[in-house]
DNA sequence: AAAAAAAATGGGAGTTACTCCCATGTAAAA
DNA sequence: TTTTACATGGGAGTAACTCCCATTTTTTTT
């Protein structure tokens, strides 16, 4: 019988160690090792290739998304849950479609732990309530009349908003009028459900569009 | 030779119990209780009064903010330690002028860790990065031009962006001129130097006057 | 391949959201 | 007591929008 082989990245050293002795209270699972942001995790996977990854979302020089993205890429065998602070609805779905295989709070319970790990590592998948909520609010995205799936212009002139620019530099810059600028400021608007720039800046916070340290 | 109580409060449970963990470690700590929340930790503390208390910001119920001010009300002989994740310049001045004794982020090493509790329980104040970087930025707030220290109404009015409300909604809500709301605005804009709400809303998210799941 | 839907572009006309500069009373510091 | 900060407001002009409409291109569905 091989124990499972688990690699953990986290930049909060309490999380980290706390998540650590809890592993190794658990009958299955063998070797930890642990690094405080992507790049070190995707060293240690370079090194050895682990069974499973814990990894928080919101980390320094590599992110868990961007994390995930390379592991995917080149260790699918690997499986990957994810650590999250709120249940930030649309990076999950994001985060599912990606193909990390669970989700867990950072105030789970050890028992659902446990249950996750296994669950992962026998059935590829652990759906859990963060799951679920999820899926359910992407389903109401898609069949309600405000969709949230920005285009790529759309999400192109968000993020040029959320850099400060006004209208006329935004248009300038893309070569389009500022008509055109109104127009899929507008639509976006009306797909997250916003006013103004108010929204679309903490819609852009909300989904991980722009990073609180920026 | 007696040694120090501790009571901790943090939602995350994985920070909780990394947190006793290291604390069981610790020579001159005694007892350690948790807490999941500030109300929970004050009826802890109502109990029995501990030496320190290690307090999470950001908690469902009652946060670290409030659960401070109560302590310091009613048992102001309790050391009290804030956790925090990121520096969150604005909210630490709050607390220092409220009295709490000392910081720690989430990722310090456990040696800081012990030197805070030590510095706390002996000296009453443990003096780190975070409350000089704290310290350091509001003085420049009150020596340079474009100082960041915004006035009560000022802070109201942000708020009230930051909610969408519209220019005539605010100044209605607020019984003023839309003339007074946009003179309080650009005097907002200009003491945090921003173009427009853009930046009002990340500096906002930035000061943790927002925050990222509501 | 044909039809439909979504994406990207732009205009006319009107309203709202601002900016810049100025001014006043009041309260708190120096 | 003279500053300095705070909260309030006006006049006049500009930039930032909204609403409704229309065209072309690309992508998806049938």
């Amino acid at each position: 019988m091989n124990k499972l082989k688990v690699y953990i990245a986290d930049d909060h050293t309490f999380v980290r160690k706390g998540m650590i002795r809890l592993l190794n209270t658990f009958d299955r699972i063998g070797e930890v090792k642990e690094a405080a942001n992507g790049n070190e995790l995707i060293a240690l996977v370079k090194k050895t290739i682990p069974d499973l990854v814990v990894l928080d979302l919101e980390m320094p020089e590599k992110n868990g998304f961007d994390t995930s993205k390379h592991l995917i890429d080149h260790y699918p065998e690997v499986g990957i849950l994810i650590l999250t602070m709120h249940t930030e609805e649309v990076f999950i779905l994001n985060l599912i479609e990606l193909g990390v295989h669970g989700f867990l709070n950072k105030s789970a319970e050890p028992e659902e732990v446990e249950r996750a790990l296994y669950a992962v590592a026998d059935n590829d998948f652990y759906r859990n309530e963060i799951v679920n909520h999820a899926l359910r609010s992407g389903v109401r995205r898609s069949t309600e009349a405000s969709s949230a799936k920005l285009s790529p212009r759309e999400l192109e002139i968000l993020l040029l908003i959320c850099k400060e620019l006004t209208p006329h530099e935004v248009s300038t810059r893309l070569q389009i009028s500022e008509k055109t600028f109104f127009n899929h400021r507008s639509n976006i608007l009306g797909k997250i459900g916003a006013r103004g720039n108010v929204g679309l800046v903490k819609y852009a916070y909300q989904n991980h569009l722009l990073e609180l340290s920026a």
